[in-house]
DNA sequence: CAAAAATAATCGGTCTGACCACTTGACCAA
DNA sequence: TTGGTCAAGTGGTCAGACCGATTATTTTTG
C-alpha cells in the first residue's frame, strides 16, 4: 500500500466504467433532453443494441437498472416504454394555486385528526415537545417577534405525535403553502401581535385537550382554531378588497 | 414439452413476474435476514446461478437491480459484496421518507374525507372526469400494463371533485412518495396485473358511492379501499425490511 | 358486412456456451 | 525485501438460439 508517503500528484483513479452503466447513462439523458417523450416507446431491444452497438444482454442490463429506477417501463411482448409521470416536481406545479381559505379547509380537516390521534398515541416526550413549542410561541409572541415559526412548530410537532411521518409531511406542505403570492398578499395586511393572543389561547384549548389525552375535544378545540383563523383572514381579505 | 394440449384452467399462480425480480427479492431477502452480513463476499456469479436454478445472465440482471438499489456492490475481478453502508445509508433515506403503511394509514383518513367530499359537492364535470380515470385504469389493466398512472389518475381526480386545490396537492404528495426506496423495493415484489381486478373493483365502489351522490358511502368505500391495500402490502412484507 | 377466430409478425424473456479483462495471491528471482 | 511472472478465479461481454406473450392482420363465421 502506499500510505507510507503521500504521492505528489493526485492522480484520478482511473474508472472503466461498466457497459451497462454507460449505456443507461446515455439512455437516460436522451430522456432527460426530453429527446423521447414521455410514454413514448423505445425501439425494439434488438434495435437499440445494434444502434448503440452492443450486445443485446449489456443494453438489458442497462434497461433493467433504468427500469429500477422508474424510468422505464418494460411490457412483456409489447416494448420498453418511458415512463410517464417519473413523480418529479409536479406537485410543485399547483403549489402556487392552492389558496388560503382552501388551505385551512384542508388543514381544518386533516389538523383536527391529527390533534385527535396525538391525544390518543402520542407518547410522553412527544407530548413535552408539543407543549415546549407552545410555551416558545408564547414568548416569541411577547418579544413581538414574527410568530410564524414557532406556531409552525407547534402544528408540526402535533402532526409528529401521531406517530405517522406520512401526516407530518402533509401538515408541512400544507403549511409552507403560504409561501404562495396569495397567502403573501394577504399576510401583508395582518397584524400579528394583535392575533398572538387568540391564536395562544386557541392552542392552549389544543395543547390541554391533547395533555388531558382527550381525542375527541382535542379535535374540537383544533377545528375551532381553524374556524377562528379563517375569520382572522377573512377581515382582512375583505378589507383588502379582493 | 406441454405445449400439446393445454388446461382450460386458467393458472395465474404460476409467477410470470419476471426472473430477475424473483432471484433479486431472494438475494434481498438474505441480506435482509442478515444471512450475510455487510462487507462478506457472496459466491460466484456462476455458483450463484447454478445454486438459484437460472443462468448466469439472469443471475446478473437481479444483481445489477440490487446493485441500483444499493444493496450490492460489484468489483470487478474480486467478486460480489454486500454494501457496508446499507445500515447507515438506508436508514438515513428513510428518516426522510414516509413508510408504504404510514402512508396508506394517512391516505385512509384524507382520501376518505376527499371521497365523501368529492360526493357531496362535485360538479358534474368533475364525476365524469373520476368515471373516466375509472375506466381508464380498467382499460390499461385489460392490457396488463402497468396501472399506476391510471391508478393516481382516479385518485387524484376525486380530489379534485372535492374542488379544494389543497387537498388536491396533498393528494398528488401522499401519492408520490412511493418513489422513496422503501415503497420501491416493496413494489417490485407486487404482481400488478393480478391485484388489478381488486383493485378496479375497489374502485367502482367508491365510484359509485360518488355518482350516487352518498358521501357515507363513499368515504366508506374508499377507507375500504386502502384496508384492501394496506392488506395486499402487508401480504409481501414479510422480509426483514427493518 | 361485421364480429369472431385463426394466423403471422414482433417483441421481450431466458438460456447456453464461449472468450476477454481484471484481480488476487502464490511463487520465483534479483 | 523488492519486483516480476504466472495461473486461477471472477466479473464483463458477446453471439446466437428458442420460448412465450403481445399485437396487428387475415381469414372465417354469423
Amino acid at each position: 500500500m502506499l500510505t507510507a508517503s503521500q504521492p505528489r500528484v493526485r492522480l484520478q483513479a482511473v474508472e472503466p466504467r461498466r457497459l451497462y452503466r454507460q449505456i443507461a447513462d446515455q439512455i437516460r439523458t436522451l430522456i432527460g433532453k426530453g429527446a423521447v417523450a414521455p410514454g413514448a416507446r423505445l425501439p425494439a431491444e434488438r434495435d437499440l443494441a445494434r444502434q448503440l452497438g452492443v450486445s443485446r444482454p449489456s443494453l438489458r442490463e442497462a434497461l433493467i437498472a433504468l427500469e429500477v429506477e422508474g424510468l422505464l417501463e418494460v411490457r412483456v411482448g409489447s416494448g420498453i416504454y418511458v415512463s410517464r409521470a417519473d413523480g418529479r416536481g409536479r406537485a410543485a406545479e399547483i403549489a402556487g394555486a392552492s389558496g388560503p381559505f382552501e388551505v385551512i379547509r384542508a388543514r381544518w380537516m386533516i389538523e383536527g385528526e391529527c390533534a385527535a390521534l396525538a391525544a390518543k398515541n402520542g407518547t410522553a416526550a412527544q407530548l413535552r415537545a408539543i407543549r415546549k413549542a407552545h410555551t416558545d410561541l408564547q414568548k416569541e409572541a411577547k418579544r413581538h417577534h414574527n410568530p410564524l415559526d414557532a406556531d409552525r412548530a407547534f402544528h408540526v410537532a402535533i402532526a409528529q405525535a401521531t406517530g405517522n411521518s406520512a401526516l407530518e409531511l402533509v401538515v408541512q406542505t400544507l403549511w409552507d403553502q403560504r409561501v404562495g403570492p396569495l397567502y403573501r398578499a394577504l399576510e401583508m395586511k395582518l397584524e400579528y401581535p394583535a392575533m398572538a393572543r387568540e391564536t395562544t389561547d386557541e392552542h392552549e384549548a389544543v395543547l390541554s385537550a391533547i395533555l388531558a389525552r382527550d381525542p375527541g375535544s382535542a379535535r374540537t378545540a383544533m377545528r375551532r382554531h381553524m374556524d377562528m383563523t379563517k375569520k382572522r383572514y377573512s377581515k382582512d381579505w375583505k378589507e383588502a378588497g379582493k
